[in-house]
DNA sequence: TATGAATGAGCGTTCATTCAT
DNA sequence: CATGAATGAACGCTCATTCAT
């Protein structure tokens, strides 16, 4: 369907014209939910200002162009994802019930926001060109890493986790089987004959990472079955 | 979706049906290679031909539509993982040596075809669309989750293995890991400050991923450290 | 939806290849439908060939060109309504009668061939380019003008009919009055909100035709209402 | 189909939107030559786009696609049939006169508008598929309707003329007879072998039909030859 | 006689963007 | 500060036709 420019607003409607700051919102959130159904490519600049119930003129007015918006996605994206980690409070102590707590946030913060996945995925296939240029995005370093490094060095502190652990290792560990499932969801449920991110099926996948991560880095992990004792005091 | 020619049966023609053939060949090629690089909407036709050395007009007369060289694209991929996976030939017995090698097969299958990880993103990206109506494609079930299973048998009949084990989620552990870290290889690295698919990496992370897995597989996993005796023995 | 060749017959079915007149006739057949259905440049054809289920190349073979094609189409269409005239057998002397059966044939044939009609549009959009190239159309002469001449004439000599009279131009309001309701029979039955081409409104519309035109050619035409005393002695 | 820009109220803006307006009427007037020239099919956007002295890409911009643009084409001649309809005044009151007067103006504004008659015919190849869209066009009701109406009462009140008489079957049949020369004038040149559509064979056919209108209508037409006192008084 | 392979040119349409106030 | 008007280039695709056997 060809663009059809309506007549303009300002005779249509006796609307007010919003705010600077909130048209560019409106411009930034309609931008990241078309970057995120159809790429960079498919995420044509009308597409985003017909989504923001904007003109297409706006964008540039706003970002100066396709790229510099796309780059402001990106980095709005990783700013939220920064501030979600942030925010994970976690309410114990113990090292063990902390790290299911990690890899509990983690794998509901990709299923909770796939949106993320594909524009990292857009963001990859580009070859991370705008993450580079980005010099806000440079002062984002996942807290995640350091979150998981302190658990890490809590339990090895009193024992019950190996010595010879790296945090970043069991971080990617972590976020690879989340980011995974999701971003392969369609391929996989195709293939797997169910849908791989049904509530059952993300659940049973949880249950089956907490129980590995905790098998790799425990000393003494349990012997079989139900390692999650933790869970079920 | 349009329909598109089939290569003619090679026996029934003589020497132009074979330039015919390759003429085909040589279109589906580039274009897996452009597709992979670009993505689907950025993967032009005009690049697509250009890329073969041959005309726009030859990908219709071939394949009848864009999204018709895609489907084929998806699927000669498809086909190529399974052979692939169908020809990893164990050269033992031992189920802890056997998985090592699924493990390393994985990885470095997914580290040697990237154009294998974007297609895939890309065609989840479209939300699996031409996977569902590709008939062929619903043929290729994984192969490896069938060598896993074995092998979780052999290790579970000799006892070194956990009775309580999914094949297919060992499976997806493992791709999981091999996936995310050729997917994501590209913000991965602006954020961590090196290559993480440099050849050392690479390998770090396949021997981290090694030692993970056998600890959750294996009913009594090395204490701490070298976890690897199987492989320096 | 694009062209999308099938495997080659002869290897997909056991059938003969037709003798060629056969191919010739499906072909021409097939054109004169789509021509008629899509003007000359709306019946690509690819169109026609696969109307004619045969492929775009004998079309070339037969016909050297889309154009020639179409000329064959015209030359065949004005052949067949030659014909049909011809074949126009009055079955009395009356020439009142002979003339009401005259106009019955030609809107009769009109509402039977809409195809004859929209042909004739498109020639005349093309203004005629390819009648004036056709040298086997100009042998084809209306016979029904002749026909009209001959009852003009008997009624004439009886004194029924008026001295002043032009059999052409008889033959041209017969005409056009059946071929304007069938030409525009679409835009007209938008605009009167009825179909103007149902049986009930073609037959009032003959009926009211036949009643003017015996009220043109009659010296002493009915002197209010029923003008058919031929029909109802 | 598309919703496109209308042109904005010329008092709301300054010269730009004036020259907007101008860019927009250009285009409509090139299209209506061309679609009258080519057809629909053969109207491309080039041809229309260079005509009107503008680019491809305006046409758009203004109408959303070639098919809104053939719309407010079509939408356009009818509008202006209308109007020319509303116009035409009649400067007397005796109704032999003024139907005189109807036949004359109908066959001289299909003479003069030939574009008319070939965008008409498009529109029914096309089974008026647009007409029937159209809202705006729902509204034009040939006003030539009622005007023969008011004629024919006014005859049939002075007992010049019939009283079993349908203004609308009159209508049809003066326009048949006008639309009818004018849609086939080429290939009815080429098989009368001469130019239907010359003056002087344009006007013979208008006397004639004038004189088969005074026949079918009046109570008491003239017995032969002349039957045109009114235009010799 | 008959057909599979190939093609340059053009199609309607959409692209991201700039001009001009 | 904000926007209506305009645009060259590219898009996926179809056109009528010819090549080569």
């Amino acid at each position: 369907m060809p663009s059809a420019r309506k007549p303009p607003a300002t005779a249509r409607l006796g609307v007010r014209a919003l705010s600077a700051q909130a048209t560019r919102d409106k411009i930034l959130k309609a931008a990241t939910q078309v970057f995120a159904k159809h790429g960079y490519q498919g995420g044509s600049v009308e597409k985003i200002s017909r989504a923001a119930k904007s003109v297409d003129r706006m964008i540039y007015y706003y970002f100066g162009s396709k790229e510099g918006l796309f780059i402001e996605v990106i980095e709005d994206i990783y700013r939220r994802m920064n501030e979600a980690e942030a925010q994970l409070k976690l309410n114990t102590q113990d090292p063990v019930e902390s790290l299911c707590q990690v890899i509990d946030f983690v794998l509901g913060y990709y299923r909770a926001h796939p949106e993320f996945i594909t524009l990292l995925n857009t963001e990859n296939l580009l070859q991370g060109r705008h993450i580079v240029q980005s010099t806000r995005a440079a002062q984002y370093s996942s807290p995640a890493v350091g979150v998981i490094a302190d658990i890490l060095r809590r339990g090895q502190d009193s024992g019950v986790f190996r010595a010879d652990l790296q945090a970043r290792q069991v971080y990617l560990l972590i976020v690879s089987t989340g980011y995974f499932l999701m971003s392969n969801r369609y391929t996989l449920s195709a293939f797997l004959g169910e849908r791989v991110d049904s509530p059952e099926n993300a659940q049973a996948w949880k249950d089956f990472v907490t129980d590995a991560v905790l098998r790799i880095v425990l000393t003494n992990p349990p012997p079989t079955g139900d390692s999650h004792g933790h869970r079920h005091p």
